[in-house]
DNA sequence: GCCAACAATTTTGTTGACAATCCTGGCTCT
DNA sequence: AGAGCCAGGATTGTCAACAAAATTGTTGGC
């Protein structure tokens, strides 16, 4: 029997730039060189280059022409903008949600909400409350189905990643935040789609004035 | 005197051909052949490549491998999402315009919109009930200051503009849009950013709600 | 010692050729 | 006659070499 011949993997390069972006494994002002990026993946130099273009075009990076690609540094109105689009983003997302899937779904994050969670914050296991929260985030864009608004969304929140997590470990954030969520679940599951859409912008805005209040030490 | 050297054009081929297919110059289903592109704007076919890639991520295209590219076709669920996230950006437009920029400058379009537009739509000129509608709109999104709603919502808009113009055309969808803009205009004037927002997203579902009941024909 | 001009190196941008894949059309076999 | 199959052509994907530009390093002069 003939070896297995290894079929010609192509790694989705954009998709794994964009996370290192994401976590800061390429931080703001990171050069991207394209023999580099050729080399550690063994593709042409032409993959990367459309990869580039991508991240270009997602807000990610900025290219100068005969000079590179370099990771774009988050300037403080440029968060406040991202932060003011996806105030809106969210709230149609807890309404739509609420529209679409039973009460009961939602009744079942509840109760996780209002214990164990209360448990992981006020421990200061501030990880094990992320984890929840992002399964819980993770259904409720499934809920919606709506393509658009999810693509929207993780192209904003590819952008601001570094800076959620700045926020949500300053004293009090995310006591606070999770009483907000708290009471989104509980529009959710009396079936209150508008309630729970003006609930979850006010956490939003909420969310953003930690960071106007904070921006020193977060940017 | 040395004949002047052109110096070597490098034409935005991916916002050429956004443009062609928002105007269906390109209709949905059109094939993009890389050659072809190539040699209509005289550029290298890997030129064209990025350019392919960058209108596949705005979601324009569908790039299968090894069979090239093709105008996406609007599925009716698509525009529901569309709209459904039109609707709210729009809201936050309105909104942040209201915000920032003084009431005099709303004033003016308000004076517009119920003089000379009304004079427009009664009289079925539909071409310029559009383009002064468009003159406002560009000043609305001037006056938020929020590149990333800016860009989304263009995003959304040459996606859709096949159907908000076979939309406004439909009968007595102009008289009504324009009595509803003309509210979201009196809430500006009146410095009163939320319901200049809930006024135009009514205005956005009011749309959406036409296109519901004219599928068949808009389609 | 510092600055400016110049040369060397590195990196990006471009080009054309080559390989792999898919579609088309005609042919053969049942 | 119809289904399946096998070229032929066309298109996409890949690649390496070349050209242009910018960065870096060096040298010479003040």
């Amino acid at each position: 029997m003939p070896a297995a011949r290894a079929k010609p993997e192509r790694p989705d390069i954009s998709g794994v730039l964009r996370s290192r972006i994401a976590t800061q494994a390429l931080p703001p002002g990171s050069k991207l060189a394209e023999t580099d990026l050729a080399q550690e993946f063994d593709v042409p130099r032409s993959r990367v280059r459309e990869a580039l273009a991508v991240l270009e075009q997602r807000g990610l990076v900025e290219r100068i022409p005969n000079r590179g690609a370099v990771v774009i540094r988050l300037e403080p109105a440029l968060v406040g903008s991202l932060y003011e689009v996806r105030e809106v983003l969210e709230g149609a997302c807890v309404r739509l949600a609420t529209l679409h899937a039973p009460s009961a779904q939602w009744a079942r994050w509840l109760t996780h909400f209002q214990g164990p969670m209360v448990e992981h914050v006020s421990a200061g296991r501030l990880d094990e409350y992320i984890q929840g929260y992002e399964g819980f985030r993770a259904e409720v864009i499934e809920a919606c189905r709506n393509p658009v608004l999810q693509q929207m969304l993780d192209s904003i929140l590819e952008r601001t990643q570094t800076v959620i997590r700045r926020i949500i470990i300053l004293p009090g954030r995310a006591a606070l935040g999770l009483a907000q969520h708290t009471a989104v679940l509980e529009a959710m599951v009396a079936g209150q789609p508008d309630r729970a859409e003006q609930l979850r912008r006010e956490n939003m805005r909420s969310a953003r004035e930690f960071f106007d209040r904070y921006q020193k030490y977060i940017l």
